[in-house]
DNA sequence: AACTATTTATAAGA
DNA sequence: TTCTTATAAATAGTT
């Protein structure tokens, strides 16, 4: 931006571009530095040239930095800078999609072929255990879940009785008095609302079951996945 | 770089230096777009500020300059920034530690908490296969191994006999006529170069099983890696 | 969040 | 590539 401001488009002529890119290459890893320290930033700076050459900045580390980068996309899903072309990608790249592309593309992939036997088996090793504890956590939110499950089926069946006695009373108490007031029943098939509740009946005394528990269709084995997948917080239907 | 020029060092003032941060992340993060959209560059910038919000850009997108980063920190070593603290662990990072990290610190991490049972279950899927690629790739090269080392062994008793039948006719040789020769015999001793191989052997002769069935403890196994691991053109010892 | 006075960054040219 | 230089941008301190 000197002897004549530029547009910000891509540079046609080759040799131009190559100059441009040294010279602002230099700047901008200067000022990822300068911003690293001068604010205590963590920063990281990956540019691929045109011809694929890499240059990097990092503080106080690329691992620090593309470790922290994975945990982070998910809640912050933080500052927006007004950047250009993909970066709205940030939508819902959770860590978990971010962490599958990375085994996707850097473990199952081809790249595989230039790994050592030791390698290999060390790698082998690292993924089975992985393997394992993401199946002890899953079996434990299995567990959780159908316990909640149990936990909301046993309020339910609770609930149910008490709205049928409290139901009964109330009937009992317009039957022998009152006339019209059946309509209260009428009016709210099914439940009642607003009748102060004693300390017996706990959350939920309404005989609707306030959560949602029903699921499709969810029977034996490869069901348990389904029956606590819809227990699970997860709100997305697919 | 107004009123006053600073220094690069750490602003103390905590309202100053967040004022700073704002204005130069923004800067960062436009001279990263301007770059990558001029010289036709894939460019990433991760920040994070001292509070530990998030800010990025990245062109074509963060997946596919991460991805490429992971892949190219092997071979090239590329570009070398004068850039501060501890961006020169590329030493030897190669592919394969980088992998395992990650691994380690985003797939076994603690953050494996957060994920649904959904994702839990996904992850497994991914995971499993990903122990499947590995394996299969790992058995591949055990098996070209054991080949090779099949060859080797049949080449050397190919050429003891060689040697011996040789042997034999020397001292046939030596016994009928001259005296002494007996000397070349010793200093070469137990075999002889360059005897050429034939092909009767083919891959596969070991009986040991190809495809791995995983489980999570194969005993068997375990040996075959051990036996492997010494045939293996690894050199280092651990 | 705005406003400058200056420092930096850098496009073009050599 | 590197240097030079005129000028555009970025930004520290202030309001």
């Amino acid at each position: 931006m000197v002897r004549r401001k530029i547009k910000i488009k891509r540079i046609e002529n080759a040799t131009t571009r190559q100059v441009t890119f040294s010279k602002r290459r230099g700047g901008l890893l200067k000022k990822a530095h300068d911003l690293s320290v001068l604010c205590d930033a963590e920063v990281a700076v990956i540019i691929f040239s045109s011809k694929g050459k890499l240059f990097q900045f990092a503080n106080p580390s690329m691992e620090t930095v593309l470790g922290r980068y994975v945990k982070a996309s998910r809640d912050p899903e933080a500052g927006d800078n007004g950047s250009s072309t993909d970066n709205v990608e940030a939508d819902r790249l959770t860590v978990f999609t971010e962490k599958l592309k990375m085994l996707q593309s850097n473990v199952i992939g081809d790249d595989l072929e230039r790994l050592s036997l030791r390698d290999l088996i060390h790698l082998e090793q690292q993924v089975h255990e992985s393997l394992g504890h993401i199946r002890a956590k899953k079996d434990e939110l299995i567990l959780e879940q159908i316990d909640e499950f149990k936990q909301k089926m046993a309020d339910t069946r609770r609930t149910t009785n008490a709205n049928t006695s409290m139901l009964d009373r109330l009937v009992d108490f317009c039957s022998s008095g009152i006339t019209g007031s059946q309509n209260i029943v009428e009016s709210e098939p099914g439940y009642v609302v607003g009748v102060p509740r004693t300390d017996t009946l706990r959350a939920g005394w309404i005989a609707t079951s306030d959560q949602s528990n029903d699921g499709p269709e969810y029977v034996p084995c490869a069901k348990r996945f389904r029956i606590t997948e819809d227990l699970n917080e997860s709100p997305a239907s697919e």
